[in-house]
DNA sequence: TGTTATAAGGCAGATTTTGTCATATTTTGG
DNA sequence: CCAAAATATGACAAAATCTGCCTTATAACA
């Protein structure tokens, strides 16, 4: 499972190294270097191809034309892209998601169990800030579950 | 799957060329160079020539004199039209799809598994900002499917 | 038929992406 | 605590991609 964080420097051309432990993982339990990055809030969100086959086996059987499903995919799968791990562990950021997501010179790498997340450095700071209280208005609610 | 987006400039008569990713996938899938272009919403929308039949065979199905048939009909079979990719991966856009959607200088590629879509920058740019919002609105409803 | 407009083919330069090597830094194991 | 291994990242070269431009082919029109 993917867990904890890890800060690493993104080149100026967007590209960036994975975590070992993660690396480890994709090849260990996944046996595969590729990944899905996309979008989500102020962060990527990386899935091992495995796991994001999963999510668009189930987006196959939407109504292909109805609203919701056009808002959901134009967001989730539009802004995705496929990334293989280079021989030195690395991927590339495409311009785009970069942009959008003003990643300047760190980022930061959170695991979250079948998935992991990209953060810029300083939003990862900020939203650090806000993210307890989250937590505190989440957890009734989690245990509810 | 077509998945991501991607930026390309748009001659003065209408050529553009398709992303090298979205090229190798027709290629590779597909085994064919053709695509279908139509008009959904503010942007185009493409399907290589396979998809396309799926979907025209569905039509087909459906109640003929029907309203709602017939307006679908209308619009997005009224407004398809046939393009090959050229040597170099290009294909034209017809004037009237072009003063339709208002294309300008740039547009944006938007890959939606089996089908991906065609903005003018601009617009793209505009409905980015409300996409959020529309993704947040479609996740819950997502999640209970 | 000749003229103009539109579409298509193809080359070549600019830019971006990718692959590989080298080095600095960190982690690990004895 | 030190040596060896693993990891992260910078640098450079090679390959791929995009796009402007020029040319040729096809169609539209007077």
């Amino acid at each position: 499972m993917f867990r904890g964080q890890y800060v690493h420097s993104i080149s100026d051309n967007g590209r960036v190294s994975i975590p070992a432990k993660f690396r480890e993982l994709l090849n260990v339990k996944y046996s595969s270097n590729t990944i899905i990055v996309s979008m989500f809030e102020d962060c990527l969100l990386a899935y091992p191809i495995m796991e994001w086959e999963k999510l668009e086996s189930k987006m196959l059987g939407l109504p292909s034309f109805k609203k919701e499903t056009v808002d959901f995919e134009r967001y989730l799968i539009g802004n995705a892209s496929e990334c293989q791990l280079d021989s030195e562990g690395r991927i590339n950021i495409s311009p785009i998601l970069r942009k959008n997501l003003n990643f300047k010179k760190s980022v930061v790498f959170v695991g979250i169990l079948t998935r992991f997340e990209i953060w810029d450095e300083n939003s990862w700071e900020k939203n650090r800030e806000s993210g307890f209280k989250k937590f505190q208005k989440s957890r009734d609610q989690i245990d509810e579950i």
